[in-house]
DNA sequence: AACTTTGGTATACAGATGTTTACTGAGATA
DNA sequence: TATCTCAGTAAACATCTGTATACCAAAGTT
């Protein structure tokens, strides 16, 4: 038998994943909390139980996506070679990830404009812990390569930008069709990274 | 005396202008069709004397906004010096811009992933015209230096992805706090190009 | 075994939504 | 001047929205 925790914690999880699903569609600004909690099979009264309001589970929400990516980070690091092709490497994973987290992912490019002010900050926040964990990257491999970097930081928010940019893209194309989406993206990167190197 | 289509002409333009102005603060998809109607002066029943629904009210804002930013590109081309510092005056204009016509910014970059299919297709497109613009200026200003672009089309698209970052992240700041934004985006837009160029 | 806690249900409410219908009055046309 | 056109109104509709209330039954506590 299940504990009264741990069934009220289900079906939490069950309102983030049934909202994370639905907001694919319509996005998640565009869903409201009798859809989600009837999605979830609970009433909509029993919603307030777990939240406070949607924009409440929406900063629940983000929290999911955070700790995804930064998962997706800390495994891909772990396994990206030193040397060469890195890039490549990374670009390939990245899009991996895209595809098969397409509604985490689209929650982040996809409410930038959407939600409250409180959500909004969330999210930029969550951003940015992405954009300085890349810089860290970057600062790391150039100084392994003694290729010192002029200024990290605006590379690292340079390829995030573009990065994320071309995500969204991938978004709308089916994945057997994006090939020319990695090559572009990794020779995007590698332009960026190129200029941003110290000259001698 | 007005005549007829004047009359009509004129709450349509009504009716975009006022979504724009809505679609400010909650976002264009979050937009009703009341609400819009209301605010401009018109029943809702007459709303559908000018358009078939809200997503063709989004088109036409689509349209309303291309045509602004391309009618700003061509003036700002104009206007742009021969030899040094164009990358920092460009991107100055273009703050600017979007200071003035944040409205219609937003638009381009809040809805991404908002609206129906149709609307987001219209918006890429838009987006993309942009990209190709800046691409040719980009192989005339390289031949002029005679610095010669490895890849145009990448550097150009790299630079929007760039450029309307930052330009998203300028909507939620005021105005006499975005100096760091322009040092910021000038040094990556020229990180960019650095990198974009074949090297001897 | 008696009592308390609490996720959940059922129901009701007021308000907003998109859309339809019949009508009106001023501009266009003959 | 008489007729037609049509942007706009007023009202009603079914549906959906967020939220409040009273209640229930099972898990937890004593």
């Amino acid at each position: 038998m299940k504990s009264r925790n741990e069934k009220k914690l289900e079906t939490r999880r069950r309102l983030i994943q049934v909202a994370l699903q639905l907001s694919a569609e319509v996005g998640f600004s565009n869903l409201s909390l009798r859809e989600v909690s009837v999605a979830a099979g609970i009433t909509p009264a029993a919603f307030y139980r777990h939240f406070r309001d949607m924009e409440d589970l929406g900063l629940a929400l983000l929290d999911e996506v955070g700790l995804s990516l930064r998962q997706f980070l800390r495994d891909a690091r772990r396994r990206l070679p030193t040397g060469k092709g890195r890039v490549e490497i990374s670009v390939q994973a990245f899009l991996e990830y895209v595809n098969s987290n397409s509604n985490l992912f689209r929650l982040l490019v996809g409410e930038r404009q959407g939600g409250s002010s409180a959500f909004r900050k969330a999210l930029f926040a969550e951003i940015d812990q992405f954009v300085s964990e890349l810089k860290e990257d970057l600062e790391k491999a150039a100084s392994a390569d003694n290729k010192p970097l002029t200024n990290a930081a605006y590379a690292a928010e340079a390829v995030i930008a573009v990065v994320f940019t071309v995500g969204a893209e991938a978004l709308e194309i089916p994945k057997h069709k994006q090939e020319f989406l990695a090559t572009r993206l990794v020779e995007e990167v590698k332009m960026i990274l190129r200029g941003a190197r110290k000259r001698d």
